[in-house]
DNA sequence: CAAGTTGATTAGAATTTTTCTAAACTGCGA
DNA sequence: TCGCAGTTTAGAAAAATTCTAATCAACTTG
């Protein structure tokens, strides 16, 4: 036995332990598509996209379990949804609070660390509703 | 003849002023668009809440073309399009420098007139690429 | 520990949203 | 007025997302 093999399989606990603590079944899709999302560092993927990294590392699931797994991960607070772009929503897989650059020629995200942008004179939410985000997106030219 | 009816053709003018200055052609479609979204205060539109509008008020087109005029307004300026819900983009005719309450229950968007927001501390953009446009959306449980 | 029960999950099918492109239209010059 | 060139429309196609019936997984119960 390899021990580059060992080193791989290590953080795949954690993926499940995430799965397990949020209460979502760890089925065998899941787990595959969490293995890709929180397998490495911080990302912002598409549906698309990540059915594209499934189908390549050969794991099967449907463009729609991709849909339905990313929208439970997200109810769950393992990712955040973010709408930029009216051709396809990006998912977060930091979902600490923080903001965006978004480059509008290649589409692509980048987080801003959270102390560079700060927002003075919030308004107070309409109805005394309460406000359960503020997303501040930068658009780029590039 | 009855003063009400003279009443509502005066905007009309402007409207079509409005589409002559930008470039496009003043069609029947964008005439009957414009209208629907510049005779009035200012609003927040998807294609389908403007083509159920148009079909409302007898006017014939179809959503392709209520999608292609609001691209068209969108590209001259006349419009804002602003991503908040991947279930559909919505537009603005208000194109002055401001943010937007979201209302998650509902999916509406509301102004927030721009001095109640202040950013301070915008972070360079990376690579030296110029910044297009800040967005700032508010959500709102309601 | 096998079988049944219940609720969660998957993925094919359907729907919705958006874009593409061929046909129709418009304005212009001959 | 006629024909040409570019613009605009809208049916058809594509892309994105959701719906729902079939499948599966965890928990009883015998």
């Amino acid at each position: 036995m390899n021990l580059q093999q060992k080193k791989t399989s290590a953080p795949d606990t954690t993926v499940l332990e995430k799965l397990r603590a949020s209460g979502l079944r760890p089925t065998r899709q899941r787990l595959a598509l969490a293995k890709l999302l929180f397998g490495r560092g911080h990302c912002h993927v598409t549906a698309e996209g990540l059915f594209n990294e499934a189908k390549q590392t050969h794991v099967n699931v449907s463009l729609a379990t991709v849909y339905n797994a990313l929208h439970d991960f997200t109810a769950k607070g393992l990712l955040r949804e973010i709408s930029v772009d009216s051709s396809s929503s990006y998912f977060d897989t930091n979902t600490d609070d923080h903001h965006h650059f978004f480059f509008e020629g290649t589409g692509e995200l980048q987080d801003i660390p959270p102390d560079s942008v700060r927002i003075a004179a919030l308004p107070e939410a309409p109805g005394g509703s309460a406000i359960s985000r503020v997303d501040v997106i930068i658009r780029v030219r590039d």
